[in-house]
DNA sequence: GTCTATAGGCGGATAGAC
DNA sequence: GTCTATCCGCCTATAGAC
């Protein structure tokens, strides 16, 4: 709180005049961070373009949201450590829903035989992974600065996507 | 330190005649829990079956492990989110570097052509997210109890990397 | 090796002046 | 709305008896 503080320039009992406590202030920090990726990402889905198109540009989009936002990211796989019931239940349900059902369609309607639920979980976990463990690429066997460029990740998720959803 | 205590049947204090600080604890039990799944997962790869096999035993022994070991998953997240430096260069090196070898050489031996350290590290992520939300997952669009089990996440993410691998 | 007692520090939150 | 001063509880770690 005295960090937080410090950094809007004010002293941490002021904080109390904006939010009712540390929990208040850390949800409202969750609901503005995701809301504006949530948007975005909803935008990517709902052009008039074919499928595979809608796909890519969703890919690249999540893709360069996680690569440069470090706070969404970390904020992201917080919540999916810390298993917090109540705000499991908010994100699932008020956050990702929505972007959820896009793109399902969009996997649908690529391939109808496709497991879309399978699809979206598993995009998840490549894109939070591999922008994550960026930092200790170099030091894993075959790891390299190229492999931790944006457009190298995005171009070899997208691939894999692809190839598990026209199997 | 308390609650570890408690668990061990003794106060928190007489902790500090087993380790320096909560800092030395803490890694020895990072120590400790890597290293016997490192092991069991070497093993997979070692035996004198073909690559194909090999590689489905690893994949579905990697999933048991992260199935089934809740202190394993939790801890193994929270070093990549921890990022620590010094932590991080321990576990690609002393930890990861071994199996990670064993496994690039069934890819490659299975595709020549193929991207070992791109499969190695799409695999860790792709295991290790699907675990951790499974609490999550009937929660979200197309979840289900049955997209919960063991055995359908094993099969759906060996098919993935196979239809990555065999591109 | 384990205990009790306690030091020392940190962090969230409140009181009350301005 | 912001500040200073301060409370209170928790946590790591140590001292020293047994």
């Amino acid at each position: 709180m005295r960090d937080i503080a410090s950094a809007c320039g004010i002293k941490a009992p002021s904080l109390y005049n904006h939010f009712a406590d540390k929990q208040s202030l850390y949800e409202a920090t969750l609901v503005s961070v995701f809301a504006g990726h949530g948007d975005q990402l909803m935008s990517c889905l709902q052009q008039p373009l074919p499928a595979e198109q809608r796909l890519a540009t969703f890919i690249e989009t999540l893709c360069q949201q996680l690569s440069n936002d470090f706070v969404f990211r970390q904020l992201f796989l917080r919540e999916v450590i810390e298993q917090n019931a109540e705000r499991a239940q908010f994100l699932a349900e008020q956050v990702m829903a929505a972007p959820c059902h896009a793109l399902h369609d969009v996997f649908l309607a690529i391939n109808p035989n496709c497991d879309p639920h399978f699809l979206t979980t598993s995009l998840m976990g490549l894109t939070l992974f591999h922008f994550q463990i960026n930092p200790l690429r170099p030091l894993l066997p075959g790891g390299s600065v190229e492999k931790q460029q944006l457009s190298y990740l995005t171009q070899h998720i997208a691939l894999m996507i692809m190839a598990s959803l026209n199997r």
